[in-house]
DNA sequence: TTTTTATTTAAAATGAATTAAAATTATACG
DNA sequence: CGTATAATTTTAATTCATTTTAAATAAAAA
């Protein structure tokens, strides 16, 4: 399937030079003016974002920080477009968790290589509907989870770990990935919380079988199945 | 376990600025005076290299094809190092299967952090990978070891001294080198201890058939396969 | 044989994970 | 808008795993 690139920038010209190759370039495009606009768009169908750094109101860093902290969407890779080249604001739009940082004028060669690059190493986002393992079973809409044909309430930090783990059974996560991903980019928490939701996850979902592991100064895991 | 930069330039300053400040980082390093040099040194233990366009004889271009076209060593991300800023010659390098871009002057925190970002996402395609060796296997992106296919525990010092031994069979390590490279530099520890390593190690792994030879005032190595 | 280097074992030191309880923050409801 | 309740985070004591050290023994090289 095409991957859909959020494109945002508040100068017309570019937004429709950019819209108009990646299009032509079987990508899918989605574009925003500003940055208000750019986070009404954005959800987990989008696959990349450009995000101009200089915007009124709302600037690129500052949207950057938005999407990187919510756990939907922070794996989003972003690239900055800016038009200054001073190595410093190159240093804080990477430190962001950005993947890369474009100068303008904008090489439309070397930015579709890029894009190129970057979604290749970004693995794709796959829905289904249940996701199951052993006696217990996720409904991804209802965001309900099931043990054994019961209903358990989980809170949210707990259903997110629980549902980051079942889709990747057999790996293991440290706890800065665990942060990444649940918590959101830039959050600061202290690494024994996770350790107390896991805890108490474990609790709710692990009433005759062990289902999540501890790899000792690694992070946790649960077991492939079979 | 830490990564192994390979750095390819011929003026000794940038070398030396480089290698001090990867080094500094958690990095090892690997440095390379000329292009021919570099494709002697490289292999796969190397994680990254870094590449510079401008050298005598072989230049960039041609080495980072000899790389790429060696499917051993295809996947190993290349960072061209330049002092041009021309576009056309960003679109060389990016084109030929290189993943970033750096012009001279180098800003070293830039360079960290886009070498940060490359590790991170590249550990994922590298880490799709299963290491084989005799009745081992390390899934990497597991980090499970796996001896006649039963999963077998190691603490992350033994881990990666065997991941290290297997990424390069016949290759024999002295202490320094394995300090390096599971230690990494700048740890002050006693040389017994890795021999208490190698100890543990190979109670664990040498069920019937032996793995980790010594070279006696030398080091450790694994054979080479057949 | 003597000296150097490697192996093994057990114990000490360090570091990481678990847990319960308290403190803080967010959310729902009147 | 305040209060009650639930969820999340922090703290701290304990337990458990890993790493390091030290010391005694074994093996190899000089």
């Amino acid at each position: 399937m095409n991957k859909t690139i959020l494109i945002v920038d508040d100068e017309k010209d570019i937004l429709d030079l950019l819209s108009y190759n990646l299009s032509k370039n079987k990508y899918n495009v989605v574009t925003a003016n500003n940055g208000h606009e750019a986070l009404l768009k954005i959800d987990s169908s989008i696959d990349l974002v450009i995000l101009d750094v200089m915007m009124p109101k709302l600037d690129g860093y500052q949207v950057c920080d938005i999407i990187k902290s919510n756990p939907q969407l922070s794996e989003i890779p972003i690239i900055f477009l800016t038009a200054k080249s001073s190595s410093d604001d190159e240093y804080a739009g990477l430190s962001r968790g950005a993947v890369d940082y474009i100068y303008k004028p904008i090489s439309i060669k070397n930015l579709l290589i890029r894009i190129d690059n970057i979604l290749k190493t970004f693995v794709v986002n796959d829905n289904k509907d249940i996701l199951s393992y052993y006696n217990l079973s996720i409904n991804l809409e209802k965001a309900q989870v099931l043990l054994e044909k019961n209903k358990i309430n989980l809170t949210n930090k707990e259903y997110n770990l629980l549902l980051l783990f079942m889709k990747s059974p057999g790996r293991v996560f440290n706890r800065q990935e665990l942060l990444n991903k649940v918590w959101g980019h830039n959050v600061i928490v202290s690494d024994r919380t996770i350790d107390v939701h896991i805890t108490n996850l474990r609790k709710k979902i692990e009433k005759n079988k062990k289902i999540i592991y501890t790899s000792h100064g690694r992070g946790y895991y649960i077991e492939d199945e079979q």
